[in-house]
DNA sequence: CACATTTTGTGATAATATAACATATCATTA
DNA sequence: TAATGATATGTTATATTATCACAAAATGTG
């Protein structure tokens, strides 16, 4: 049993090497990944052969604990930055897949309460919006 | 070119024998279903093996029309009920998979109004919540 | 009709994810 | 410390979702 510190929280868990070489890489590389990237960025410093598995259990345990978030509507995964306390919503940018996190505002919490107080038991997932981002956006108008 | 006419709009298009098999399908199923879904039931109406590229083929249309949605967290494929005329919400269960669509409440049309004032384009997909639906919180207490 | 464009048919393959089962490691306690 | 049970890992195979590439057929237009 280790205790493992992060930006976001503390908590007691069995943090193996293989956990933690992927709780780190996401650290670092502070934006989505999918569980192919993980598999081919990882390889150089494990030095064998990563079976999907390998990952996937790995990130189930990362999921789990709250590490790490998985952006359903892209396959990917990623850890919140620094200081993201409660789910909050991701912009994906369908041109250039840019992702941004950003905290829950004013009407996203009250459409959650209403969605709450509806029957509907919400995860703590990211909500996930879909879109065109400002720099892509100008891209097109050159 | 034929003119059809579905519950949300009248449009203009090239709506072929495969492209009608496709969207009637799902007009009938009025539930979300995945392109092999489709394959499966689709089969026996047409006869023949069905290849994926057809169907996807005919999903890409029919999204590009917006005769359909695609709820891009499950890849799965459904018309919006009759009267649907903006992005709305849908709530999927993650223990029966169950799909609710509903129009957009103020706070969420209030938070689209906030993306977009950030400068960020947002398309016309309903936006994907993920939790437990009542009926199965229920079974889980049994 | 002739020609260009669009749609369809088909095989192959890419990308994402899980099932199943054997082996190894860790934790507990007799 | 050896026995035991629980947890984690290694590995093969396979399921699921989606696209590429190219040929053939159907359709639209001058």
């Amino acid at each position: 049993m280790q205790v493992i510190t992060t930006e976001c929280q503390t908590v007691e868990v069995k943090l193996t090497g293989n956990r933690k070489a992927v709780l780190l890489l996401l650290q670092q590389q502070q934006r989505p990944l999918s569980a192919y990237e993980i598999i081919d960025l990882l390889r150089p410093q494990i030095g064998r052969i990563i079976h999907p598995m390998l990952v996937y259990r790995c990130l189930d345990f990362l999921l789990e604990q709250h590490l790490v978030v998985k952006l359903v509507s892209v396959n990917k995964f990623m850890v919140l930055p620094e200081g993201a306390t409660e789910p909050g919503q991701c912009l994906i940018c369908e041109r250039c897949q840019a992702v941004t996190f950003s905290q829950s505002s004013n009407p996203l919490q009250q459409q959650r309460r209403k969605i709450a107080a509806s029957g509907f038991k919400l995860n703590q997932q990211p909500v996930e919006f879909h879109g065109i981002c400002q720099a892509c956006q100008k891209d097109d108008n050159k």
